[in-house]
DNA sequence: AGGTTTGTAGGATTTAGTAGGATTTCGTAA
DNA sequence: TTACGAAATCCTACTAAATCCTACAAACCT
């Protein structure tokens, strides 16, 4: 389970943290002081489950719920705090909350009840995935696990071995905001639009050089891509990554130039083009493609 | 879903019962005003949910509980009352009750909690058959058990033939600390901060020798691990380990390298490129992909 | 003792960011 | 169709920091 706490009381998230941590029920994958500020954040990494408070600055738990929902997040929220008047507590489960549990923190509660939603949660998948296979059956269609755009993209770069290059989060991050955001899937926006945009999301401070600098860790993870494949495809042309990722996602001049110098043991003689447009636009297809299908 | 309600204040089993009529959430099988009087007909009557008070004259909740638990009765408790103390909220929730509602009642809350009980009741109920019609056909069961960090990454090491080494240990315990420290999931650490940490938590003495010794380790480990996949692979390199590591954990130009030469019969000749951020990182993001499914 | 593994130390190589320039693309006009 | 120019895209080169490597010493087996 992937957990996101919003709390003002850092003492409050801390207790929450650990609680988590010890008991083994998951990951915290952030948090933030405040409704506001816990938005964005949510919305990319889609946790399964956001510990909430009700009372705090700027956007208060149930607006902060409001917001989520109808910007189609579809996790599931525990109220955390310690208010006594009942009428909100009502307001909270009205508002589709999991359970509300009143401050001060207690460890045992805090965890069962932390287990109890994850156990509801996998066993509501598990029908589900039943379900959907049984359905897929009668259709004749193959059930396709459900994966949120940044995993379709790191299987993607998985395969071509630059899960680590330091581009690979750049190339998630571009994917993810092509396919949020762009209202035309038709049309592709040029790179240096892109650049900027992720530079700002990034928060950067000097705009112009980090676009500068998105740019070459991108050439660089593509190269790095590139003579992956070239050497899949040396040992064995006929495995499922060189076929589909060679033709598709680079100039197949320079991969077959590539074969032959690593057929030959002379490596990185001669310069390889890097297409940087064609492998990102191949890219946000497939993924929008398989996005879809979901 | 058959409830009995136990409460020595009239007017909370008068506002329960309506709820659960209003909400046509199930049947009041039965009440009573405490512990005492609602054994015998509770272990008679045989309710799925028993909604309980905890503070009561003759029998407190919890000793209900326990009583009814030593006769073998199996039901579901949710415990409705308006203490305070958290410590006692804690207890009650060792004893296994399924939720602890606090008084005064709310409407909303009540409901949405047993519904939420209900549900669950009639999920596991359906995993179960399909679970037991299942098992008539498959004899061997997969189990999905629970694993923790160290678990998943032993796995993944064993498969690369490298369990054994010295630096296996560093390995599990980087993941760990990764795992559930690292605050950004998409962010990596410069590997000599992994290291000052690593040999912090080892308590060595002189931190600039041991992050070099874990370096070395590291580096030796994960060359044996090159060798181990490139053998495999010289062999066999349809095998699913091969197909695996091969690609992501290392760079392939080196594995690829090492098969010819393993081909060819002739030892440790060339010198092999170890890529420890790259492993590192692949296995990093592995295991958290593997653990949040948890 | 003889061989193997592990630790130590310093140096070599690679990588990521920065900046400027070269090349390619694409629409438009001749 | 060809030529042109601006915009977009791609490439090279440099530096500091990170990462990787070699080689020897020490410790640990048998």
């Amino acid at each position: 389970m992937r957990y996101y706490i919003v709390d003002d009381d850092s003492a409050s998230r801390m207790m929450l943290k650990k609680i988590i941590v010890d008991g083994e029920l998951g990951l915290v994958i952030g948090e933030a002081e405040n409704g506001e500020k816990s938005i964005a954040p949510i919305l990319s990494t889609l946790p399964d489950i956001v510990l909430i408070d009700f009372l705090m600055p700027d956007l208060d738990g149930i607006e902060t719920i409001e917001k989520l929902k109808s910007q189609g997040f579809e996790g599931q929220f525990i109220m955390i705090s310690q208010i006594v008047n009942k009428e909100m507590v009502g307001e909270a489960y009205k508002k589709g909350i999991e359970f509300f549990i009143h401050k001060p923190i207690n460890k045992v509660e805090v965890q069962t009840i932390l287990q109890k939603t994850a156990e509801q949660y996998r066993l509501r998948d598990s029908l589900l995935t039943i379900k959907e296979s049984l359905a897929s059956f009668t259709t004749a269609k193959p059930a396709l696990k459900k994966q949120n755009v940044g995993e379709i993209v790191r299987t993607k770069l998985s395969d071509m071995g630059i899960m680590s290059e330091v581009g690979s989060n750049d190339l998630k991050e571009i994917i993810e905001m092509l396919v949020y955001k762009n209202n035309e899937p038709n049309t592709f926006p040029p790179l240096i639009d892109i650049y900027e945009s992720l530079a700002k999301r990034q928060n950067a401070e000097d705009i112009k050089k980090e676009m500068k600098a998105i740019e070459q860790r991108l050439r660089r993870t593509i190269l790095a891509a590139i003579q992956h494949i070239a050497t899949i495809g040396s040992i064995d042309y006929t495995s499922r990554e060189f076929e589909h990722y060679a033709p598709r996602y680079f100039e197949y001049q320079e991969i077959r130039k590539l074969m032959i110098e690593v057929g030959e043991n002379r490596l990185n003689s001669s310069k390889i083009k890097v297409n940087i447009k064609k492998f990102i636009q191949v890219l946000y297809l497939e993924v929008l493609e398989s996005y879809k299908n979901i």
